[in-house]
DNA sequence: ACAAACCTGACAAGTTTCTGACATTCTCGC
DNA sequence: GCGAGAATGTCAGAAACTTGTCAGGTTTGT
């Protein structure tokens, strides 16, 4: 699916129609469009399109029928309604009945450009694995697993949590107030004679820090500790 | 993903929230919510939400902003953006910073729950995959066999479900409660003292891990278990 | 130099996980 | 339905590990 996404439009009023055509051609897309239900079905079989463009108010059938059709046919295309009948109840309905996203007319382009880039967004890049990077300090959340220089490191549950927490605010400055709230989820806790946190951040930096030479987790005095990338 | 879809909620207006999270949990959802972006990007990370629905208008920080993070970390959650900026301009930015959906303020609760149902079909349906692959470790959904190293396992009903799952969750550290909830299909159970599910996990390893040098099936304390191919 | 802020090693308490033994439940063929 | 054998669940104790606490020591800014 690396190719330009295809776009199927099913749609009765040739003006419309050829307006849509040659507007999402420009923004780089395939398209193709059919004017009756008939031939959109054909079509939609033959080019197996990534995205359906559907106007409810066809002549011959209505376009709900359609989709329910598409929908039982166990196809997975992703299906924009447009349409002028534009209540919360249009929308719902059009939504249950299996469409993707609704937009009612008249709409500005712009926003029809947008939605229909937003509902391809999916299929034009690979799911890219989610992970924080600082430095040559990598986590993945997904694994819950961290590495420095390539080395895995070998953290507890906490000082995951200490670090992921760092690395979302990195170049900030987070206070022990955040940490207590948000990491350690204690809201009456932290009085001054606590000092878990300080206790935890050393244990951490004795597993990310210490054996490297350049430290990316530092303390500022009075405020809290910052996670960042020190400057030269 | 057989579990039930994760969502998470970014919103500081905390009458609105708890009335999202009632409303959305009614509707057979996982819900958590957050009241500022910190909290909210520790979450994310953190329980890995099928969806997010974010308020624009937070007090701190920009909500655009966050959905930048977001998107730059390379996260790929669904986001749905809740606010009252509701021009068209405001909902041709949100779609191109890389949100899903768009639904301004004042909206119709129905009209929220088609939306995100809409955007969570596709997850809920099943994976359809037949043939899963962890190392030299396979697995057939379809006769429900498994095999290592071309050596068929001989796996009981409840080994084979609690290995399938692990592997349709391969990588990601899974809990105890999505076990008990997903494998063992029981939402009273899970209390500390209940260890069936560590008795099943080691029965599961006597039979996959322990007569092979390379070790799937690992456990991460604090948290859960995750089947992966360990790294050198 | 002083006080405040911060770091650190040691320890204890608490928690989590593993394991073997036993009890109960389920699944067959008969 | 009955009983053997397998599968699954329960329990208790041990072992391993994590986390919080505390008592000093060190650093830092004024």
């Amino acid at each position: 699916m690396a190719a330009r996404p295809k776009i199927l439009i099913i749609e009765d009023d040739r003006r419309m129609s050829d307006a849509l055509v040659s507007g999402i051609e420009a923004a780089g897309y395939d398209v193709n469009a059919a004017g009756t239900a008939e031939e959109g079905f054909f079509l939609l079989h033959q080019c197996h399109p990534d995205l359906l463009l559907l106007d409810l108010t066809l002549p011959q059938r209505n376009g709900l029928d359609i989709l329910r059709q598409i929908r039982s046919e166990g196809t997975d295309v992703r299906v924009l309604i447009l349409t002028s009948h534009n209540t919360v109840e249009d929308r719902v309905t059009g939504l249950r009945t299996g469409a993707d996203d609704f937009l009612g007319k008249p709409f500005s382009f712009a926003e029809l450009l947008a939605r229909i880039d937003a509902l391809l967004r999916r299929i034009l890049q690979p799911p890219a694995s989610t992970n924080l990077t600082i430095g040559d300090l990598t986590l993945e959340t997904k694994t819950r697993t961290a590495a420095r220089a390539g080395e895995p490191l070998e953290l507890t549950a906490r000082e995951f949590d200490l670090l992921l927490y760092l690395a979302e605010n990195r170049d900030r400055t987070v206070s022990r107030e955040m940490l207590a709230k948000d990491v350690w989820r204690e809201t009456s806790r932290y009085t001054p004679i606590d000092n878990v946190i300080d206790v935890q951040i050393a244990r951490l930096r004795k597993k990310i820090d210490d054996p490297y030479p350049i430290k990316l987790l530092q303390t500022v005095r009075g405020i809290g500790f910052s996670l960042r990338e020190p400057q030269p």
